[in-house]
DNA sequence: GATGAATGAGGATTCATTCAT
DNA sequence: GATGAATGAATCCTCATTCAT
């Protein structure tokens, strides 16, 4: 990896585990092996570096989602994709989601502005699936808001504890995710395996992370 | 409220929502309304400060928890019971449940492990009781430790939200989530309000916070 | 002892083994037994506490060096007399003369100045005995002041390393001192016991010290 | 001089005088002529400044004492040359000289260690000399241990008074002490100035201090 | 007498960042 | 590209001292 790509990982890695204010510039520095003062040759300030992350951590998820659940048919295929997506993406790069949904605070409000829209606007895209599921009678919940929000928590959730190198394997763990999810939801249908297959060669090309035959 | 409450208040609002690490010594005394030298008359470090209210938040979760379960009769009654607790634990007291939540990486390894070891036995009826509903036939699912972590993240999740002041209210919103939890657990069964009530009550009264008849 | 002598023996014990300025407030209020805040009932500043050991230690050592050179007789017998006074001066009360020793410097000038006058004063009476006895020809050195300050450097350092809790007793330690002053004078006589016996029963009573037969 | 040893230079002159404790980061970084904060480019913390101060000192001092002894003859040349050595130290560099002498109480137990050993090294130097020439008939002292011990502070002395601005020379007030120490040993030989010359030479070279014709 | 509460000033140290080389 | 040197501002925390009770 080049150095850019070294500061990079180094702070996904930092800001995930110790927060970003909990990050320091030598920090930095000494996990992506450079001087602190040859980072700024690859960076604009501390900030610049977590709002790149973000940004492009967000708009990865996004544009993938919009891709899984075009391709998908019906809002229970749908909602099944985007499930998978949602945890695979969380399973496969644990760092990333964990700055982007733990280090928003740390943003300045015009940074946080445009982070919250991203945000928002893949919210959205749950949203709609959820609400179409209950307008065509696949869903059933009482409180659609509600229910998104203990879903999408449920499956952030993943980039707290999965490990890649336990015994459960990344398709196992999205279809369980997807079985869940349903079930609150109020469809216990059998999850299809080929959809989450899928959305893990989404995940395999559009994070380019080779998906081993292990996991 | 006295010093040393505004003091403590001081810390769960500020390290809810800056961070541990983003919260300085003069945050904490400015919204304490006293000189940050005047603070170190009520705390020791500002990581006592944290060990301190992360272990007395986990510690009355843990005992409340026993509480309800104890109180409860079979797995699914108990399953009930643990998931309103803890969604009303963090819809009443969102600040603390963050803190424990969110800055156990920013403690020492000491007082760390301290606050994994109470976080762990709280785990652990968790646990216990998804075992026993799987065992007796109540709940389905294939990987137990998977969905408990699925339901406990989903349950905190509330904390992140959850506003006292929305239309949604405190027994409603425990109520739903049990709804949910069941169902994930494959049992779709009507949750019995009584209980809820029960879980709520005993909310008021361990946090010592009034449950106004307004949720 | 009352409050007042125990925060006068704590500032003298921590003065003098962590320095005037490696002594906080709160170290002299523990080991006085006293919260800080009560402290001021009994002294002024801190400072006030260190002029008041420096300079009633000073004196009473100007005193008694004055009372015993006047009862001996020949300039031999005076400085025996000095050296053993001074000796048994410091292995008696080691912190009040190591905070005269290493502690001037703390001082403000205004107060340095009287302590350096009475420091002066005290060795004038050393310089004008090793004169007379230079003068009568009992002494014999080159250069009267040098010989003066290594000797006083060398009593004085008695205070690091004796221990009454030790093998030698004060006595031995006095005799032992005197005779080693007048052999780098240039006058090894025997050393009169008797002499050393009156010294330390000065001492005995001046500082109030019940010397015991031990030692 | 470069950024460095300014600061190393400020530390020794100004823990020297105002004591370790009673130096602050303010008033080395003035002295240095740097920011408080561009010091902790040139330094650990201020004890590692401290430490580093007193080993290298005591290590001086150690590889010299064990040089000229080496090349000395018998116990009383030796001595000599320990002597002259140690009050050319003192009188040359009295700044380090009375940190080493002075700050032991201000170090942490781990770094205090390692000094008491330095030093209890080089003391062990004096006591086999004195023992040596006691065992050969040289020397005549009841109290070996005694005697060492307050020919030491006698020499140590040094620092707090000489200056090399003042009419003594650095030969005259070396060779008056050796006079003194074997004096006080009861062996009141005339002193070879050859040797005290010779030991002025290694103190230029080892503490690489140009010895002036002046003194 | 005694003390808990209080504080402005200062303690050592680290911060993110710049810049000349 | 790369970095040692540099720094003003900020970090957490302790200082000696006062005062109302």
């Amino acid at each position: 990896m080049n150095s850019a790509g070294r500061v990079r990982a180094a702070a996904v890695e930092l800001f995930a585990t110790k927060g970003f204010h909990g990050t320091g510039i030598r920090d930095l520095a000494q996990r992506a092996e450079l001087s602190s003062a040859t980072l700024y040759h690859y960076m604009g300030t501390k900030e610049d570096l977590l709002v790149e992350i973000m940004t492009t951590a967000l708009q990865r998820l996004l544009d993938a989602a919009e891709q899984v659940t075009t391709e998908a048919g019906d809002p229970v295929a749908r909602l099944r994709a985007l499930v998978a997506l949602h945890v695979l993406a969380h399973a496969v790069s644990p760092g990333e989601t964990r700055v982007v949904d733990n280090e928003v605070d740390a943003l300045s409000a015009d940074a946080r502005g445009r982070v919250v829209a991203l945000r928002d606007e893949y919210e959205q895209l749950w949203a709609r699936i959820i609400e179409d599921g209950v307008g065509c009678g696949a869903f059933h919940t009482e409180r659609p808001a509600v229910t998104r929000r203990a879903l999408l928590e449920m499956c952030s959730g993943v980039a707290r504890w999965y490990s890649p190198r336990g015994p459960l394997r990344l398709e196992e763990l999205a279809t369980h995710y997807a079985e869940l999810a349903l079930r609150a939801l109020g469809n216990p249908a059998a999850v299809d395996t080929d959809e989450v297959r899928r959305c893990r060669e989404v995940v395999a090309r559009v994070w380019d992370i080779p998906v081993r035959a292990g996991n």
